[in-house]
DNA sequence: TTTAAATTCCCCTTTTTAGGGGAGCCCGTT
DNA sequence: AACGGGCTCCCCTAAAAAGGGGAATTTAAA
């Protein structure tokens, strides 16, 4: 029997999850965790073979929690579960010891599959998944504000103006300018209004 | 027998939900959608008497596609679906025609009590969700966006200056920018950059 | 039908950004 | 010690936005 744990802060995904593993007669539920710390509480007792690992975790983020996991119980095989494609995202999660990875999106098959390829030693990563990682390789990867860059594109974002922002860091107005000038170059955008727009649906600020 | 349909862009949650929803003897599973478009093609031949929606689609976002069926099927009690639990989201649900709202924690026993509810005709909130509302009361609830001023909202948000919307939009370069000056002044911002902010958190555009 | 809102267009001036340069300083890595 | 990136500051001009008015037409709602 495969025993197998869930993380994942949404109860409707867990008991959904549960219910889709259930007919499986490989696989052996084990329990659940909306927290990282009812995480914690439950691999004392309870060691799974695999754990399915939603990386939107409120608070804690995945990406960490994998890391740590990994290092305390190596043995435990973590499957990466989420809704977003963000290549970064599944990136680091593969590289913190994620086995696979799974988009919210897939099947009941796919899943089953899933877990019992990892629990033979094989990876997985679901033919969407495998796709964003491989076209990712021109990667498009958006430029990284620096810290400064992004102290000012906040204010930008707020409404000041360069000599406001000036005022507020004890810069000179050019330096402001420059910064600006410089994001909207890299970040290859016309004018700020869509720097913002870019910053603020990518979470950047 | 209750029948519901769910739309959903994530086959995981779909298929949860419907084995949540199979032991209840009163509810009959009618289906499940993943885009706008096949919802709109199996209520053609099905017409389920609880929609559940995820706000969440790609896309089409839920709320416009809530109103839009409350037209066409006012029949069809809708209830709102989504991790977010962000107010304004909520409340522009319930105002477009959604009968109840869940959150993707919500349990099993709660789907299944949101669904008898509303088939009663009653309206079904968890806990949460008008914990959520009430300390909302004090709400600054945003000036509502013209058909027109999103339009230009988008195309400047895009990067495009006054005259590039005018010529796109075939009117003269002082109608774009009085409809700028209209929406920094109706959203009591200082300018462009903090319009973008407020509009793209607030999901406007 | 009356009224309010939306949409369109126009005037003016000042401020702010955009776009093109260049350049020196600090700091961490090589 | 040399290099690059980040940060700072400076020059210039042209374009765009902000801020202040006003006003006519359409359209949708009361």
């Amino acid at each position: 029997m495969i025993k197998v744990f869930i993380i994942d802060d949404h109860e409707m995904i867990i008991q959904g999850i549960k219910s889709l593993l259930e007919d499986d007669t490989e696989i052996h539920w084990t329990g659940s965790a909306k927290t990282p710390a009812d995480l914690w509480r439950h691999l004392k007792s309870n060691k799974p073979d695999i754990l399915l690992m939603d990386i939107n975790l409120p608070e804690t983020n995945g990406i960490e929690l994998c890391s740590k996991l990994s290092e305390l119980y190596p043995d435990i095989r973590v499957i990466g579960l989420s809704s977003s494609d963000q290549p970064s995202i599944i990136k680091k999660m593969m590289k913190n010891g994620a086995k696979a990875y799974l988009l919210k999106d897939a099947s009941k098959h796919e899943l089953i599959t899933a877990i019992k390829k990892v629990m033979k030693g094989e990876a997985y990563v679901n033919y969407t998944v495998s796709e964003i990682l491989k076209h990712n390789k021109p990667e498009r990867s958006l430029p990284v504000l620096t810290r400064r860059e992004k102290e000012v594109l906040e204010l930008i974002a707020d409404g000041l103006t360069n000599t406001e922002i000036a005022e507020k860091l004890f810069l000179n107005v050019t330096t402001i300018d420059s910064h600006r000038k410089n994001m909207i170059t890299k970040f290859d955008v016309k004018n700020t209004a869509a720097l913002i727009k870019l910053a603020v649906s990518e979470k950047l600020i």
